[in-house]
DNA sequence: AATCTGTTTTACCATTCGGTACAGTCTTAT
DNA sequence: ATAAGACTGTACCGAATGGTAAAACAGATT
């Protein structure tokens, strides 16, 4: 085996920065050439079927990254509050206080790229349905459990644009403390 | 005076409709061309600065339907609840279902385009607190209606996201009833 | 040393990009 | 009638786009 200099694991994060900060229509070849410090052909030799694919990975990192610190604890069996914190710290993190948008609401907003439709669709459905059962357990109603694991998700997604359009950063951390404390009672 | 056989005013609704269905680096003066009929020379005589021009005139235009449908009923002095039901009939209306994306949340997640994070900030903050003013008429506490009046905002927002990932425009107007459920208690 | 394999570099391609130049065609005012 | 101004279509520009081809390079294996 030969040693790798470069993964393709190593670009994703890079990648995903910028097509979260520029969209997808907006990152260039030659921006991430730039921001990686690799050739164009070297690019197409980790992603041969160029920009599409490497959005797509970026997607799938990402689903995996939510999979494991967010699906996760509300799916392990546990104090429904828990598994509300988890979910809460997580986003924190990924989002740094409202500064990087969701790599999901990103291509959401752009209809040209129908290609992701089907694991939007899924990566937002399987986000309310986890959180419903959770709210469930808490002690909800099922159909009250369902908005209100919606209107949670929906509240999130908001405060991201709107943390962006302010340019604070404390404001995604307010809402986030606000959701956390609302979805216990 | 010369008669205008088009007006600047006429290309807006179609400019409108492709900024926000593909967002501004996707949309292409080829696709505007194509989408208006007109060449791009015409286009240049309505919008000299040229596609910044139209982005920021679709801005414009968006923020006067927004102090008219809905700033102004909820500055209108009345009944809290009638501003409230008119506000979310407004939203209704202009977004059809969640499946037109906010001109914008469009730009607040493309953070190249820093010329409009003016506008951007004025927009949400004059809405939040607009809503918040209701809020207090209405009953609440200063601190619980700025913070009310805010997630209501994301809410809405992150509803339309959502809606246009599940692809089904009930979820929006699910979403929005809620809200005016919740805000009129 | 020769080979092989994975990686990078460089040069290049056709197309599209936003934008410009300009000749020409209308409509209206004089 | 004619001049002036409002508008349109076409052809074009240089630059940038996404993408390709192949030579060159490095490190391990033989």
């Amino acid at each position: 085996m030969v040693k790798q200099i470069a993964e393709r694991a190593d670009l994703l994060p890079k990648l995903a920065q910028l097509f979260r900060s520029r969209g997808y229509e907006g990152t260039s070849l030659a921006a991430i050439a730039a921001a990686t410090g690799l050739g164009k052909g070297s690019l197409y030799h980790f992603f041969p079927r160029g920009k599409p694919e490497m959005a797509q990975a970026v997607l799938d990192e990402t689903a995996a990254w939510f999979a494991r610190a967010v699906l996760g604890p509300l799916r392990h069996p546990g104090p429904p509050r828990v598994a509300i914190r988890e979910m809460c710290r997580a986003l924190e993190a990924h989002h740094k206080g409202g500064t990087q948008i969701c790599a999901f609401a990103l291509f959401a907003a752009d209809e040209t790229q129908t290609l992701f439709a089907a694991p939007l669709r899924m990566h937002f459905q399987q986000w309310i349905e986890a959180l419903a059962r959770v709210l469930v357990l808490a002690g909800r109603g099922a159909a009250a459990a369902r908005t209100e694991a919606f209107d949670a998700v929906a509240c999130i997604q908001g405060a991201i644009i709107l943390a962006r359009a302010a340019e604070d950063g404390r404001v995604f951390a307010g809402a986030v403390a606000r959701l956390e404390a609302r979805l216990c009672a």
